[in-house]
DNA sequence: GTACATGCAAAACCTTTGCATGGTT
DNA sequence: AACCATGCAAAGGTTTTGCATGTAC
């Protein structure tokens, strides 16, 4: 664990999530000034790897980091992205019904197809309010 | 319409998806060998635009496409990505408890955040058997 | 001291753009 | 003729890699 990991780790914990290895980059340098962006796909790419973040696409070009849900940490979260300016909502209050369902979805997957599923994505692609108007 | 549009629709309605936009650009070239890769893109962008095309990130680095769903053609599907092989399975035999949750949730998610939404992408991501074997 | 992480720069890669040309109506 | 799609090549942006150096254990 060296000082640049540290301080990815820090501003992965400490952020709202949806960040990009530039985001960080930036971010990490008012710590450690001296951090290369190649550092931070290196250490991002091993956390993924560890299972401690998750990474997804919001089809804007570029990756978007997130601390992975822990048990008493983050929760887990499904995400509403704007097609048009780019604007990303959390959504984690989910029903009962839902999280049993795609727990009993998972398992089903997996018993079919012989997967181990580590995790999913789901992403509802739309318009918000305020695009919607300007249309 | 042109013949380098007209090629490329009929390749995505005759392949089994997940086509990148090189996949496309090869596979277009043995019915018209002068189409360049960046018609490819553009033209897909626009069929995305339409509606016509759905793209997905499977986390290999390349956009995939592939014909959206269709009153009487292509099934409604999600994904199981294996991320050691790239193998993808598309699972589409959803129950009427899976369906009608998901278009209630998007019901939910449209009101509550004043979204309109225009499509959904489900992805599990894991090992297959094969990989999970490997390991 | 050894192994591994780093920084920097260059490379690789996918995708987009500019521009002159060609095709369609 | 006007308009738009095209091909080609060049540019753009993100991510990866090579290699010498620095750092943690």
């Amino acid at each position: 664990m060296t000082k640049g990991r540290r301080a990815i780790l820090d501003i992965l914990i400490n952020s709202e999530g949806h960040l990009s290895a530039e985001d960080i980059y930036f971010k990490a340098h008012s710590v450690h000034s001296k951090l290369g962006l190649a550092s931070v796909y290196r250490t991002l790419d091993i956390l993924v790897r560890m299972g401690l973040v998750n990474n997804f696409d919001f089809k804007d070009g570029r990756t978007r980091y997130e601390l992975a849900e822990s048990p008493g940490g983050r929760r887990h979260h499904h995400h509403l992205i704007c097609t048009s300016c780019g604007k990303i909502i959390d959504y984690g209050d989910f029903s009962d019904k839902e999280v049993n369902l795609l727990r009993k979805t998972e398992k089903h997957l997996s018993a079919k197809y012989g997967f181990r599923i580590a995790n999913h994505s789901v992403n509802y692609f739309g318009l918000c309010g305020k695009c919607n108007k300007n249309e």
